[in-house]
DNA sequence: AACTGTGGCTCAACGT
DNA sequence: ACGTTGAGCCACAGTT
């Protein structure tokens, strides 16, 4: 039993070799494989005629004709074959503008990749089973004017942690602390040498990192190239790479993977910040230990011991945490690199786009069906432009409603997409212009032939719920949660095929199928108000494929919930097989707000809160602490007064100036190239006066900030936080800009009379309170 | 000449 | 992916 970790390939006497990096029960195995060729397709104008063209190309090792399927059709191709993956890119732009040939397909797929697809290996295969060696490690680096610089500060601790049981911090000058898991060398080099040489010993399978990619092995390896220490980390003694992956640094192990968890959790979770220290709370609901970054290098160049030993400590905790949240986090993206085959290293950075395209690609591969070619920039740029009507969103009836239930349909998108077998294979066919599926769209799809991604969809939707089967049954919790991170996986994968096909940069794109899965979306919502009326419910809200109803007057829960549940059982007999409406809750109390805004109480008690400050990582935490303070007095007591009290205390403290720094902080992404804003707002002004003092930021990355006194606009007035005083904040601004606006809103839904509103607006706005 | 209100615009973040 | 809300900036018109 083997589980292959990694594949890439090398040059030797002129000749090509494969080499998989398995990962076996007892040690690693590289195999070598000699007799795979690169080879793509050209589609001829007329096959005869191209073969003579192609003859004076002396590295065409074979030239094949196959009759494959593109598309709607049928075609002749040729499969050209050639010595070395060098040879596709060089060849492929000649043979293209030959002129009788028509084009040529699969041509810009990488050698690795195209094995992958053609051997049908599956990487990750029996991960479990094999017991890999995981270990995390993390860098502290001296940085005594805020950001470090690799041409001149040094590393001055690595920590490391393995799912063996070893934890170090290796670091140099102070000799005199003494921690069991502190091991002082000599110097940065030895530092450097130390954790290349105990990955190795260890034995290590897959290298974790939190944000490694774009940081610590970077770093790294510019201190390693100064102090000429080879980064040998990869399982043959070579070199990490460093690659491009579009705006990012991708930090490249070879036959040990490195797998950046920093990609992966922006991706899983939904946080108003991504620093380890946010995740840590978020998975394990405790604390990690943290210090204060900015006094990392007075405390190095002190002798206080406390302070020391102190800092030891937080960078182990950094390497422990980091592989807590790997051995979380990477059964999912085991699984995931398992359905979609591609390498963990590959995978474990693709957004769903890519995923969807991969196991694609390799399921083409299968049925002979030649994969469209990605679309050019220009042509990307030009889908990008184009859109189309997507869901229908129901405009709420606003305030409060007593006992709401909520349907749902399951899955409706990609149920739809298999229903109506809606593919570019078979959009618009030729084949049944009269008797096809019809859609409010001006596309209809083909009845007679199954199209190529809704059979994919209906073979993982089928898996998956074999899968739940066997979930049920299952005893043993190690198995159970083994196929739960399975059934999950292809949830995520069924969920991303609508948004593929209005993905720009996919193969198989086509808006007619995105737009007929939408509009025929909005017409089975459609249908499903206007029945739940018709059966004597009233519809306060829906969106997409969900709709709150109530029923008027109705007051026994168990009557609510009968009706409900004779009202599913006549629809879904009138609804296709594949599709279902379900009963997705029942809420004891509800407000709604406007489209996309509103707050639900469960039975338990708990709130449900959609897109209100609450949940909003650009509002401060007293904006929405308070903001839900009142939702729970309204929601749990229908008590109004009691809101207003809350709220006049704390305007109160807000005045008063003892509001802590961190409940007033802002989050605010910077989604551009800071000079590229027309309008730069408070967050983009705050990061421009960080960069004065040596901050560094980037697309991407999160701005936290706080409205200072000091300043006119509120975009003058926004200050980086680290550079914040506690109580150096504008009150009147996080009192009228922050607090009143989000409790507003709610007292305004709950039908106070305009005036009065404005009374009791004014009123706190005046500081009456 | 300074203020106020409004609407257009940009930007971000959410829901599904 | 589209649908939707709302903040903040800015120019402009109409006041004060």
């Amino acid at each position: 039993m083997k589980t292959l970790l990694d594949i890439d390939y090398v040059t030797r006497d002129d000749k090509v070799i494969i080499r998989l990096f398995y990962k076996k029960k007892d040690g690693r195995e590289i195999e070598e494989v000699t007799d795979f060729k690169p080879y793509f397709y050209a589609v001829p104008v007329d096959t005869e005629k191209l073969k003579g063209e192609l003859k004076k190309f002396d590295k065409i090792l074979k030239i094949e004709k196959k009759r494959m399927v593109d598309m709607k059709k049928e075609i002749d191709v040729l499969k050209i074959t050639v010595k070395q993956p060098k040879d596709v890119s060089e060849l492929r732009d000649k043979i293209k503008n030959l002129e009788y040939c028509k084009e040529v397909r699969e041509a810009a797929i990488p050698f690795v990749e195209r094995y992958l697809i053609d051997s049908g290996l599956i990487p990750m295969e029996n991960s479990e089973e094999v017991g890999l060696r995981i270990a995390a490690f993390d860098m502290e680096v001296y940085n005594p004017r805020g950001e470090p610089n690799p041409e001149r500060d040094p590393i001055i601790m690595i920590s490391y942690a393995d799912n063996l049981g070893l934890k170090r911090v290796w670091s140099y000058k102070h000799e005199n602390i003494k921690l069991d898991f502190l091991e002082i060398l000599k110097d940065e080099s030895m530092i450097i040498k130390k954790f290349i040489d105990t990955v190795n010993e260890q034995k290590i399978d897959i290298i974790t990192s939190y944000n490694g990619d774009n940081f610590d092995f970077p770093y790294l390896k510019d201190r390693a190239s100064r102090l000429k220490i080879n980064l040998s980390l990869g399982i043959d003694g070579s070199v990490i790479k460093l690659e491009r992956r579009g705006m990012n640094l991708g930090a490249r192990v070879r036959g040990r993977p490195h797998i950046d968890m920093y990609p992966i959790c922006r991706q899983v979770f939904n946080l108003s910040r991504y620093q380890l220290e946010d995740i840590y709370l978020e998975i394990f609901g405790r604390k990690k230990l943290d210090i204060d970054v900015g006094e990392m290098a007075k405390v190095w160049n002190s002798e206080d011991i406390d302070g020391l030993k102190k800092l030891f400590e937080y960078s182990l905790s950094d390497a422990v945490s980091t592989l807590e949240i790997a051995m979380t986090l990477l059964p999912l993206q085991y699984e995931l690199s398992r359905i979609t085959r591609d390498l963990i290293y590959e995978s474990s950075r693709s957004g769903s786009g890519q995923r969807v395209e991969s196991l694609l690609m390799r399921k083409a591969h299968e049925m002979n069906i030649l994969a469209p070619n990605k679309p050019s920039d220009r042509l990307a740029e030009e889908r990008q432009r184009t859109s189309y009507t997507g869901a229908y969103v129901v405009e709420p009836i606003k305030g409060i409603h007593d006992n709401i239930v909520l349907f749902d349909f399951r899955s409706l998108y990609p149920s739809i997409l298999i229903s109506y077998n809606i593919d570019p294979s078979t959009i618009d066919c030729e084949c049944c212009p009269e008797d096809n599926y019809k859609t409010p769209t001006q596309h209809y799809f083909c009845k007679k032939k199954k199209g190529f991604i809704p059979r994919i969809l209906s073979e993982l939707v089928t898996k998956r719920i074999e899968i739940k089967k066997k979930l049920r049954e299952e005893k043993d919790p190690e198995k159970r949660r083994l196929l739960d991170v399975e059934q999950h996986a292809i949830k995520l994968l069924a969920n991303s095929a609508y948004g593929y096909y209005a993905f720009a940069r996919a193969r198989w794109y086509s808006k007619g199928c995105a737009e007929s899965i939408a509009a025929l979306g909005r017409e089975y919502i459609h249908k499903t108000i206007r029945e739940v009326e018709n059966f004597g419910f009233k519809v306060v809200y829906g969106d997409t494929d969900s709709v709150y109803v109530i029923k008027p007057k109705e007051v026994d829960k168990g009557k609510i919930i009968d009706d409900a549940n004779s009202f599913l059982k006549k629809i879904n007999e009138e609804l296709p097989e594949a599709m279902e409406l379900e009963f997705e809750g029942f809420y004891p109390r509800g407000i709604f707000i406007t489209k996309k805004r509103y707050a639900l109480m469960d039975e338990k008690g708990i709130l449900i809160v959609k897109g209100l400050e609450t949940r909003r990582r650009d509002w401060s935490n007293i904006a929405k602490e308070t903001q839900n303070k009142v939702l729970n007095a309204i929601l749990h007591e229908k008590n109004p007064e009691k809101a207003a009290e809350i709220v006049k205390g704390v305007v109160k403290r807000i005045r008063k100036g003892d509001v802590a720094l961190r409940d007033l902080a802002i989050n605010t992404q910077i989604t551009k190239g800071l000079g590229e804003y027309v309008q730069p707002g408070p967050h983009i002004l705050a990061a421009k006066k960080a960069m004065k003092r040596g901050y560094e930021f980037k697309r991407g990355d999160i701005i936290t900030y706080v409205v200072t006194k000091k300043g006119v606009s509120i975009s003058d007035k926004a200050r980086i936080i680290d550079f914040v005083e506690e109580g150096d904040y504008d009150a009147e601004y996080y009192i009228n800009n922050q607090v009143l606006p989000a409790v507003l809103r709610i007292l305004e839904a709950l039908g106070y009379s305009e005036d009065e509103l404005k009374g009791f607006g004014k009123q706190m706005r005046l500081g009456s309170f």
